[in-house]
DNA sequence: ACTGGTATTAGTACCAAGTGCTAATCCGGA
DNA sequence: TCCGGATTAGCACTTGGTACTAATACCAGT
């Protein structure tokens, strides 16, 4: 028994989440232990055999392209849309937005909710942010569910150029506004709704 | 022979592309042929079998996830960085970061690259961004290489609040600037959270 | 030293999803 | 009718396991 078990397996455990596509046999020359021990270890961790985790990793990755996509082009989910007038987008922050450091969301993101937005809600083509003004009034955090409301501001837009307002809430907390200019290509003048 | 060889054969690969998972005996059933005929069509296709399949998704998903943890944190390659002074950073536009209608990078993905290297530059645990404007000047394509160039603004910051400027150039083009107004914590111990 | 209990190792039968090979059968066209 | 490609069948073998049983090793307590 040169380490004990519980070492062992602890090891096996982080071993096997860094690289899940070793086989018992290979575990069992890293460990220096016989096939079987790797087994009787992996019976006890409920660590699933080498196919099975091939299977959720890969299924993982299917899961993980298909969201990618998806929320490549627009950041959040739009629920309520009125072309040229208004929009709300809802995005849930994850661990996978925060910094490390503090938790806080980067900033960038709550930019990308709200940019999406702008030029969701404007019904163009081509509609391309030309500057914008943004504050983060308040840090949101992993699980915060983020609202994001877009409303064009008719005063002020023009034919070629269009002003978005944004304004993002958690809960009833604001948390974040922006301006956004917007340049169009379309004639707006025929289209109306 | 209901269908011919070769449009099973092609509907084999698209399928297989859809959903790698389905063994050759589910293969034959979906398309009514034996599990050899489905082997021998694999094997004039160069389809490798199901575990193979599942190796090489499952190693996709590996270096993506290793890609996006890079990636997420700092959105650019920080190529030179003196600290609370100035700051460069490269960041390569794809296709992925582009509106497909117009092949346009979507701005939140600049905003992204000079909010993170106005994070960067500055030498704190708790470097958050306040308040932001950015213009996008010229639109940036796929293809493109955007230098993001960020440097502090002594005069207009204080303890509280540092300002930060950031260019961003396609070669000799200009093709974003922005503002940022920072919030530091570092020194003062009265943190609030 | 003996005993008990845990840990480890060994060995067997079996499974899924294949490869590789040979052989038989089908089926359509000249 | 015969030929040839397409299809199907069958068998041995491979990997990386599960499930189970049995043997052995080792360490502690009395």
């Amino acid at each position: 028994m040169r380490i004990p078990k519980g070492v062992r397996q602890s090891r096996l455990v982080t071993s096997l989440e860094q690289n899940p596509f070793m086989t018992d046999e290979e575990l069992a020359k890293q460990f220096k232990v016989s096939v079987q021990t790797i087994r009787l270890d992996r019976l006890e961790c409920g660590i699933p055999e080498l196919r099975e985790r091939l299977k959720t990793v890969a299924a993982r990755t299917m899961e993980a392209e298909v969201k990618s996509l998806q929320s490549d082009e627009v950041i959040g989910e739009i629920v309520d849309i009125v072309l040229d007038k208004r929009a709300i987008s809802i995005f849930d922050v994850t661990e996978d937005h925060v910094f490390q450091r503090n938790g806080i969301a980067r900033g960038h993101h709550l930019f990308a909710q709200a940019n999406s937005l702008a030029v969701a809600v404007l019904d163009d083509d081509l509609a391309l942010t030309v500057t914008s003004t943004v504050n983060f009034l308040r840090p949101v955090k992993a699980g915060h569910r983020v609202i994001a409301r877009a409303t064009v501001d008719k005063e002020r837009s023009n034919e070629r150029r269009t002003f978005v307002e944004v304004t993002s809430t958690v809960g009833s907390d604001v948390v974040f506004t922006g301006q956004f200019q917007m340049y169009q290509t379309t004639e707006q003048s025929g289209r109306k709704n």
